[in-house]
DNA sequence: TTGTAGGCGTTATCAC
DNA sequence: GTGATAACGCCTACAA
């Protein structure tokens, strides 16, 4: 029944008995706290060290009433933004004193929920989350929440409306309109954007009722840059494809960019979704640059490696993980949750923006290849 | 001094007094075991979700010798490759009812030393070890690894010489051979290899002494397949750069390539030298595909989009996370570990691969172009 | 069917 | 300066 039989672990009892003194003499002489003799101590450090000795986290957290743990839960490990991200979670937590538990949710509210209860059960010190894009008032997740409402939270790259606590985020959208700003100062008016995303299937020009704020935030952002510059977003220019389905993104750029009537310029929600465009654009023998210019969300190590380089929005990943680890030691060591953290992104104009050839796509225009 | 007051946590005592049974019978009710009337049990349920009643997990961990938590030691989570195959691991670990404490060690054996033992600590069931490519015979490692001995431990994607444990890497050498045989059946003999390591500072053409077990094992694979073809490894050719410092590999391509006798073909280790090469044949203006024919290990996003696209030696990432948990829960179950598990590679040639253009790059041709 | 009681390993308070 | 003892929350053998 139970094959596990493992080898005996050392406890301070044993140390203890073979240094000849009490628990408690060793405990001190092992944590270096009150009185004891320094020969006491040494000895019961040598024997510890001969027998080698490992304190148990169980037990000391259970007894100290924190675990030095924190949880993590994400939507995406494997996107090079949360990547990133849980790299600076784990170096900043690992720095401050912590370990790190994490989840993948797959952008799936129901194992965000689950991570949640059981991350609390577990009794981590406090949570760093993306929340999965689920309905407002979801009351699962609401349930989950109030479950574990004394314990720290985080929101991370994402916020929700219906919950009042800290937040680490970058300004997608002003970031959105700059990047429209900088495609209409080249010269554009007909710009589109593709959003990629968890909840659609395929693709529609029907907005999903259900966006993580940071796609929320460049969808609007977008929008109003177009209405600063008098422009207005063309119904079948702003499409939603699923990041679920590995094709629908390539679809939705296709359909957009073998019409007659077609963008100049394009904004892509993420750096999979530029590939996708990228790969049309080779298809439809389409130039970036030239024929379409393009500014993307997500600095990925490619963009600046391919011809022409791809202009985009680079996010301050390390530093939103940081803050968020930072922020939430602060509310563990008893501090109040600070009002939401917004960073900066930085927008890299590189030569995926040019000026747009309009002969090449009026109506009389020869263009229009089908992939 | 003590901010962190939270809110009264739930215990099982709380749920037994308010259903006015002893702490037995509550937690009868709640693990549903042992002999119970059905009325009680749905008395005392009631009234535990009413309080909200959340087990503790540590002190069911302390209680039970197990903590259902898994510690994964990788190198570099912000590494495509890792990243994949951490969301491979939480996603099975999560299915076998484990959870996921994640440590980073940037390639550091200090780092992962603590790692391993601070994870011990915390009584992890088992260990999933990225072993950073130290020397062969670290004490401090071996002393960890020896303290933890009775955890059960899967290394991953590396081996190590000195660990007689687990493992579950991919056929990276004969990949290489056949990287290699694809190259020469399309008429190269001018063929090099560019490294990425952690070890070297710059570029060198001297084999570090430290190396991972995959990195050791492609370039020796790279040199038994140019030896079956009989050719050999010109010395120039076959060169390793820093990951460290973010232009070292760029700067060997650059050295290898803008040599008037350069090779025609190159191999490289990882997705990031590729992208380091196809930056460098930009600015050198080499074409890929027929100036220079290339083949890179691990399928990044990025290498099937561009022009050309890139033949890759593609890992089976998921399944190699994926098995490595599996094979950890069963050690963890009782079952003897068992020898290494090797899975196979998928080379995909794209057309990165072309035929040689011998007359670009003898004595007496006009390229050798500078950055 | 239910209650009593002991112990998992640690730390810290209190006596001696 | 050191030792006995209690407590963290849970589970379960045993007694009733």
């Amino acid at each position: 029944m139970d094959g596990s039989r493992r080898l005996p672990v050392v406890t301070i009892v044993d140390v203890a008995r073979a240094a000849d003194v009490s628990r408690a003499t060793a405990s001190r002489a092992l944590a270096g706290y009150g009185r004891i003799r320094p020969a006491t101590r040494d000895r019961v450090r040598a024997v510890a060290e001969e027998l080698g000795y490992r304190p148990n986290g169980l037990a000391r957290a259970m007894r100290a009433g924190r675990s030095a743990t924190i949880g993590l839960v994400v939507t995406d490990i494997a996107n090079p933004f949360f990547a990133q991200a849980t790299k600076a979670v784990a170096s900043t937590a690992s720095e401050l004193g912590y370990d790190v538990l994490v989840a993948d949710t797959n952008e799936d509210e129901k194992a965000e929920r689950r991570a949640v209860l059981v991350f609390a059960e577990k009794r981590v010190d406090g949570l760093i989350v993306v929340p999965a894009p689920g309905s407002p008032h979801d009351q699962l997740l609401d349930a989950a929440y109030a479950q574990v409402a004394s314990t720290p939270l985080v929101l991370l790259d994402r916020r929700r409306a219906d919950h009042h606590c800290a937040s680490v985020t970058s300004d997608d959208f002003r970031s959105a309109v700059d990047a429209v700003s900088l495609l209409v100062s080249h010269g554009h008016t007909r710009i589109g954007m593709i959003d990629g995303n968890w909840a659609s299937s395929g693709f529609t020009s029907r907005r999903p009722r259900i966006l993580g704020s940071a796609a929320a935030e460049r969808i609007d952002g977008f929008r109003e840059g177009l209405k600063r510059s008098g422009l207005s977003a063309r119904p079948g220019w702003m499409l939603y494809a699923s990041a679920r389905e590995p094709y629908a993104t390539q679809a939705a750029a296709a359909s957009m960019l073998s019409e007659r009537d077609r963008p100049t310029a394009l904004v892509t929600n993420n750096s999979d979704v530029a590939l996708a465009v990228v790969t049309v654009c080779h298809k439809l023998e389409l130039e970036i640059g030239s024929d379409l210019s393009l500014v993307t969300f997500d600095d990925a190590s490619w963009t600046a490696a391919i011809r022409p380089p791809i202009s985009a929005v680079a996010r301050p990943v390390a530093q939103m993980g940081e803050a968020a680890v930072r922020e939430l030691v602060a509310q563990i060591g008893g501090r109040p949750p600070s009002p939401p953290i917004v960073l900066s992104n930085n927008l890299i104009d590189r030569r995926s923006v040019g000026v747009p050839d309009e002969r090449r796509v009026q109506p009389h225009g020869e263009d229009s290849l089908l992939s």
